[in-house]
DNA sequence: ATAGCAATTTATACTATGTCTAATATTATA
DNA sequence: TATAATATTAGACATAGTATAAATTGCTAT
C-alpha cells in the first residue's frame, strides 16, 4: 500500500485513490491479468471506479515503465507487474500464462541475425502443465 | 491456383470460389495478415464475398491443419501459411512481422523445465531492421 | 478561506475484432 | 426434377479498446 503509493509517486503519478487501487489490485497478481480483469477487481473493493480510469491508469503505468503489456492471449493485451527480461508458458487446457524465469532457457543465435537488430526477445511455450 | 484447389480437396473441404479466393488470398503472402486484411485483398478481386464467409473459411482452414493462427499483434489474431515451427521478429517502427527459420536460434532447457510437458515454443523477437 | 486553474474521473459514444443466427443460395444426391 | 445437405450472406451481437466532453477533485495564489 506505502509501497505502491511510493512506485506511483517516483513515477510522478499523482496517487489518486483510483490509481492506487489499479497499481495495487495488478502488482498483486501473476497472472497477467487484462484491463477489464483489472477492472473487476478494482471493483471488488471501489465499486465506482470507472472503466476509462482503469484503462487510462494502466496505460499511464506501461507509459512510465512501471508495468509491461505481453501479446500472448487472443485478442486482448495482458499486463505484467514484472518488467525485467523473462519467458512465458501458457497452459493449453486453462490459458493460465506462468512466468519463466530468464536464466531457466539459453537462446543462441539471435545476434547473428543478418536483417535484424533485436532489441528484446522472449520464448513463448505451449503446452500442459505436468500432472505430479 | 490447381494447388489451392488441390489443397483444400485433400483436407476434405469443398473448393468453393470464395474459399479459393481467401485460401489463395493468405497464401500469396508473407505478411501474416489478419482476417479483415484477407477480406480486404479477397474483396478486391470478389467483391461480393462477405466478411463472415472469410472469417468461416479461415477459421476452416486452421482447423484442418491448413494454416496457423499467430498471436503477435494487439488485439487481433493473424494468419501464417507457414505451418511448421519457425521464430517471428516484429519491427518496432512498421509492426511487420518476419519469419525467421527455425534453424537460426537454438534453444536450450525448454524440456528440463519442472513444472510444463511443452508441446511447442517460438522466439519472438522485436528491434528495428538493420539499415544496409 | 475562496476563487480560479489544472489534473483527474466519469459516462457515454465510438471503432475494431470476432462470433452467432437465421434466411437465402448453391451443390450434391436420389 | 425433387430433396437434402452444404455454403453464403446480411445483420445482430459481444468484447476490447479509444476518444470526447462534462463533472469532480485537488492545487495555488490571493
Ligand atoms: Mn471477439
Ligand atoms: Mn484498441
Ligand atoms: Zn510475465
Ligand atoms: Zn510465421
Amino acid at each position: 500500500m506505502e509501497k505502491v503509493i511510493s512506485i506511483l509517486r517516483s513515477h510522478q503519478i499523482q496517487p489518486t485513490p483510483q490509481r492506487i487501487a489499479t497499481a495495487k489490485a495488478v502488482f498483486d497478481t501473476r497472472t497477467h491479468p487484462s484491463a477489464d480483469e483489472v477492472w473487476e477487481k478494482v471493483k471488488r473493493d471501489y465499486p465506482t471506479v470507472s472503466r476509462a480510469t482503469v484503462y487510462n491508469t494502466l496505460n499511464l503505468l506501461v507509459n512510465k515503465g512501471v508495468l509491461k503489456t505481453q501479446i500472448l492471449r487472443e485478442g486482448k493485451v495482458v499486463f505484467d507487474p514484472c518488467i525485467e527480461p523473462h519467458h512465458h508458458f501458457i497452459d493449453d487446457e486453462t490459458g493460465e500464462i506462468h512466468d519463466v524465469p530468464w536464466d531457466a532457457l539459453q537462446v543462441k543465435g539471435e545476434d547473428s541475425l543478418k536483417d535484424y537488430k533485436v532489441r528484446e526477445y522472449q520464448v513463448v511455450m505451449r503446452g500442459c502443465k505436468k500432472k505430479q
